[in-house]
DNA sequence: GTTTCATGTAACTTCAAATATTACGAATTA
DNA sequence: TAATTCGTAATATTTGAAGTTACATGAAAC
């Protein structure tokens, strides 16, 4: 399976664009993750209807960060990319017929819901201002180390 | 992404064994779950190895389960399996330089990392011997309403 | 107002991982 | 020895994410 990377990649790229302060273009952007302007085009599109972000065309067109640092959960980004299916494990048949399936099926979905839900949870605790003062205090570290 | 469903799988199958008492053909088995024989045989192999069921070739043979109900749970069948990924959700690159896709990076493993260790907990909860008795309980209830 | 830059998006291709299939060897029972 | 069943390699299919190509649309700069 190839597993989704995208809040991986927004994260990115928005502490990326906090630390501009200017508007991004989407090559730009792809360069600095290594993937393709279309596919940020794609996902930062859905940032944008949630409302996150930003984008102007044109010459000195891009994207740029419109909402609160403090205020931007990683749940928010994660409901923003259209609650991607979370796990990788899942039952054979959704709606069986089967009694032994069914009864296999309640217990699995109830774990794996409870699993979820903490998961959310602890996304909808972090905020893109802590990331971004958590990555300054990498920079300052590194710069320390060097 | 195509979710493996191969927990799913060997719990009914486990379920349909243990009610019936004698070995089953990974032909049988592979019917009642609308799979394929080799498919069966390639995932109770699994379970085999870690001392779960037992196989036997020739006329006569098949599957059996050999553990006792009451001692395996479905986080034994996880790790039979070979731990399989948990999630579907993952990071772009997994030993970034970048500072920035650092800190992103250990937000997010944090995050995973305890949603992961809730289920895997949850399911090491969980007995073959209680969804046996949770299937008997919607066995029964079936019977009574039809 | 024309050029240039950048997004918006449809259509298609590639890639990775699970699952399915085919084929045949090896072991076991009757 | 014939029938049955597992063991397993090799290959194909399927699914969904990610990447790519192509071009239309809109905004700024001159």
């Amino acid at each position: 399976m190839k597993r989704d990377s995208r809040l991986s990649s927004v994260l990115h790229a928005l502490l990326h664009m906090a630390e501009r302060g200017e508007p991004m273009t989407s090559e730009t952007l792809a360069a600095c993750m290594c993937t393709n302007p279309v596919v940020v085009r794609r996902t930062m599109g859905l940032l944008r209807d949630a409302g996150l972000v930003a984008s102007a065309r044109g010459p000195s067109g891009g994207w740029q960060i419109v909402a609160d640092l403090n205020a931007v959960t990683l749940r928010d980004l994660y409901d923003a990319l259209g609650e991607p299916t979370v796990f990788a494990i899942g039952n054979r048949h959704e709606a069986p017929q089967c009694l032994v399936e069914q009864a296999v099926n309640a217990a699995l979905d109830d774990a794996f819901a409870e699993a979820e839900a903490l998961l959310l949870d602890r996304l909808g605790k972090i905020t893109l201002a802590r990331l971004s003062a958590d990555f300054n205090r990498r920079y300052a570290a590194h710069r320390t180390r060097t």
